[in-house]
DNA sequence: AAGTGGTCTAGACCACGTC
DNA sequence: ACGTGGTCTAGACCACTTT
C-alpha cells in the first residue's frame, strides 16, 4: 500500500463540510497526485486533522465511494481506486478484452505507424492542427483469427510521454494508453457507414458493407490525447444496453 | 397537491433501516401508487411514523432524490418526480423534439397500422410470441419535409389501454406512449445495416446504403410494452456523447 | 412567523475482515 | 483481538421559502 498523506488534504471553505472534503480528495485523486492504491487515511484521522466529526468525513468518503474514485473496505481500510475499465455502452474499452469475452481468441496486427506531422487527410480526418505531432497507427484486430474491427488511431506526442519509444508489438496501442496516460474528458460519436475499397479488404468484407463507425477522443485537462476510428462490420455488431426510467439497471 | 398516504410506508425489516424507507418509498413511486406530484410525507411525520430518527429518514429521502425520484424544497417539501424526459445517449427520446432542436420542422405520416396477431416477420423481427395482440405500426418522420427517420413499432395491447381507440393522428405512437404508459425497464441496441428496397424507397436513399438501426424494446413490470425499430439513414445522424472517467460529464 | 429541508455534532453499537 | 467502516440516535442550528 502507498502511503498516505494527511496534510494533502485542504478545505477550502466553500459550501458544506463534507463537499469540501470530498472536493479535496477527488482533486487528489484526479490530478494523480493520489494514484491508483494510494492508502487514504482512516475516517478517525481526518476527523482530528480537519476538526469535523466523523459523520460528515464519513459522508465525503461514501460519496467518493459511490462515484467510484475510492474504494472502502472494513478493517482494511480506503484505498484510491483503479479508474473502471468499461463505462456504461460506448466505453473506453479494451478490444482485447472485448473479444476474449465472446470466447474467441485475440490478435492483433500493425498495419502501419508514421510518427511526426500528420498527412492532411490525417489532419481533417480527425480534427487535428497541422502542427500537432502525432503517431498516427493503423491497426487490424481479430478475433479467431477473422478480422474484428479496423482500427485508426492519432496518438499526441506532446501529452503522451514515452510515446517514441514503444512499439506496440507487445501490446496494441488502446490498451497501452490505458496504462500510460491519463484521460479526463471523452467524446463519442457513432455513425454507419459503407466500407471503403481499402476497408473492405482489410476486413474481408464487401465494399460499401454497412459498418458501425465508433470515433472516441480523449483529453487530459483540455490537452488532447488520443482520437480512434474505430471501424465494426455492421453485420457482425450490436451495441446493447439496459436501463430503467431512472438510471441503469 | 395530491394529498399523501403516510400509513402506506411500510419496513420490511431487511437490511438497513435507511435502505428499508428507501426501497419502501421507491415502490410506491415506481408502483404508480404515488403518481409525480404526490406529497411525500415531511421527514418529522416520516420519523414518528416509523421509530427512525431524522437523519435516518434524511438519508433515504436525499438518496430518492439524487435518483430522481423525488423533488426536494424547503419550506414546500417533497414532492413525487416526474419521470425524466431523456436519458443519456441512447434515450427514449422523442423525435419530433430531436428534430425541433435540429431546427428544422417537424412532420410526420402513418405509413400503415394493423392490429390484432401480427404476422410471422413482425413476430420474428421483434422477438413476439405468436399469441401477442399487438398493434403494428409503420411511421416516418420528416424534418423539413425530407425523411429523417423509419419508424416500425409494436404495442401490446394487453399493458397498453386506449390502444384501440387512438389512431396517431395528432401524437406519434413514441410520444403517445410518453403520456399513457409507465416502463420500468427498456433494452437498446445499435447496428448498421442496408437499406432494403422498401426501407430506401420511403427514406429517399439508394438501396443498401449503410443506415443506423437503433432497436429498442421496453417492459413494465415484466410485461412487454412495445419495441421499436428506428432507421436513420447513417450519412446523416451520428450520435455523441460526452464524459469523464468517472462517469458522464 | 413558521414549516420545511440542509448540515453538523458527539457519541454509541455493530459488522466485517485481518491479524 | 483489534481496527476499520456501517449504521443510528437525539439533539442543535441554519437556510430557504411561503404565508
Amino acid at each position: 500500500m502507498i502511503e498516505t498523506r494527511l496534510d494533502a488534504v485542504k478545505l477550502d471553505g466553500a459550501g458544506p463540510v463534507y463537499d469540501q472534503i470530498r472536493r479535496a480528495i477527488r482533486d487528489l485523486v484526479v490530478s494523480g497526485e493520489w494514484p491508483p492504491g494510494t492508502g487514504v487515511p482512516p475516517e478517525h484521522a481526518l476527523m482530528e486533522q480537519l476538526g469535523a466529526s466523523r459523520m460528515t468525513v464519513h459522508r465525503a468518503l461514501v460519496q467518493l465511494a459511490r462515484e467510484g474514485l475510492i474504494v472502502r473496505r472494513r478493517r482494511s481500510g480506503t484505498i484510491v481506486a483503479s479508474p473502471p475499465a468499461s463505462h456504461a455502452m460506448l466505453d473506453i474499452l479494451s478490444i482485447p478484452e472485448e473479444v476474449e469475452q465472446l470466447g474467441q481468441v485475440y490478435a492483433y496486427d500493425v498495419l502501419s505507424r508514421s510518427d511526426g506531422r500528420p498527412a492532411p487527410e490525417v489532419v481533417e480526418r480527425f480534427g487535428l492542427k497541422r502542427s500537432d505531432k502525432v503517431a498516427h497507427l493503423v491497426v487490424l484486430h481479430r478475433a479467431d483469427g477473422m478480422p474484428h474491427v479496423l482500427e485508426e488511431r492519432v496518438i499526441h506526442a506532446a501529452t503522451v510521454p514515452g510515446l517514441a519509444e514503444e512499439d506496440f508489438a507487445e501490446t496494441p496501442p488502446g490498451d497501452w494508453l490505458l496504462k500510460h496516460s491519463l484521460w479526463s474528458q471523452a467524446e463519442h460519436a457513432i455513425s454507419a457507414i459503407g466500407a471503403g475499397a481499402e476497408e473492405a479488404d482489410l476486413l474481408s468484407i464487401a465494399i460499401g458493407e454497412p459498418c458501425l463507425l465508433v470515433e472516441r477522443r480523449t483529453w487530459n485537462q483540455s490537452k488532447p490525447v488520443t482520437a480512434v476510428r474505430l471501424l465494426y462490420p455492421g453485420s457482425r455488431h450490436r451495441f446493447v444496453g439496459r436501463f430503467g426510467p431512472y438510471g441503469q439497471v
